[in-house]
DNA sequence: TCTTGATTTGACCAACTGGTCAAACTCACG
DNA sequence: CGTGAGTTTGACCAGTTGGTCAAATCAAGA
């Protein structure tokens, strides 16, 4: 492991080059079903030389998942109470639609993880996760309360907003294997919108 | 192996043992990240006892699952053209998210299957799931042709149903970790309730 | 009771996997 | 150049895992 100083030209190439290769390793198997020999080839390296810059498998894992955390939730967090409910609501909506479309590879890797039991960020989830989850929940319930949208139970409205969008990358075998060759995410738009447009009109 | 007779007894009874086993332990780590002793040990035999009553790890998720399938799209399937359209589709949706608190390990086999590209059961889903889902979508659009319910994008209504029903049961410690003590499905029963009524009121 | 097929298991194996290490190589810089 | 830190790798290791096998045990019908 080289000092901690301000890290090489190389360092910086090879370890963004394991993550996007663990990335893809990862979201494709889960942790248990990928090999640091898979990564490695992926990116280019031999399995020490990889090991050289990540201390473990377990190590890239959590490197990965803390650094996309923020990523993930950006969307929520941009959600603000000064815009207009339904516009920023829809927008939000739209938003975590095109993260689906655009970046499915991590919508996987979380989706791995959540479906087996969350081992590696359950803490983040009850800490900074339930913090902004809370916060922007409040928004909404202020929202119903001045009328400006439908009154449903915000967590609920919050939760049917990751499992519709968020379906879409996660299930995406599953989505095309119905419906073939038509593009899964312009019926998606317009459906979603027209969901939450209903439901949320006061 | 024994003979492909009339099973005995006792075959009948540890073949359950093995798939229900087998069900705990798959729909908690995946299929890599399950091992074939820790299925044994969950289902109170040795190792070679159990691999004497299937031939391979392979084998008994390929067992579980097609066994499951059938359980899995069975509300769909009597998803029933002659009924009122919203009872009926309101119905399946509530059959469903009983689906996902009652039989979680089912709904978290299935998922972690496909999120990982639905390797084993690929096939299954472009023959015999799309032709049921192909048939209930015909009977939407015909309801949607009769001005029985608002017309939507037919399969990405049924999407929704699933992803919104399944995401109390794949992503259960999320769903937990927000709601804390709550009672994640008696929200969740109203919620989509509602949801459903909105959207597909004409 | 005896016999035969069904059931069970301890011992074992080969392949795989995460990780280590010393030696070799490369690169930036004085 | 030369040199020392940074980088790379072949060889290796111990633990795990899916699966095998011959031998032992059990169960039920004749």
């Amino acid at each position: 492991m080289p000092k901690d100083r301000t890290p090489t030209r190389i360092q910086q190439k090879n370890r963004a080059a394991i993550l996007e290769a663990a990335l893809n390793v990862f979201s494709a198997h889960g942790f248990r079903g990928s090999t640091v020999d898979q990564i490695a080839a992926e990116a280019g390296l031999s399995k020490p030389n990889l090991l050289y810059y990540f201390p473990s498998k377990e190590a890239i894992h959590t490197a990965l998942l803390s650094g996309l955390l923020e990523v993930w939730l950006a969307p929520l967090h941009a959600l603000n109470e000064d815009g207009d409910p339904m516009e920023e609501i829809l927008s939000y909506i739209h938003r975590k639609l095109e993260m689906s479309r655009d970046l499915p590879r991590e919508s996987r890797l979380f989706a791995n993880e959540l479906v087996q039991g969350a081992p590696r960020i359950h803490d983040a989830l009850s800490s900074d996760l339930k913090k902004l989850v809370d916060e922007k929940t409040a928004v909404l319930t202020r929202w119903m309360d001045q009328g400006k949208i439908a009154r449903v139970h915000p967590y609920h409205l919050i939760f049917s907003i990751w499992a519709l969008t968020q379906h879409y990358a996660d299930f995406d075998v599953q989505v095309r294997a119905i419906l073939k060759d038509e593009d899964p995410f312009e019926g998606a738009g317009l459906f979603v919108e027209t969901l939450y447009r209903k439901l949320l009109t006061p």
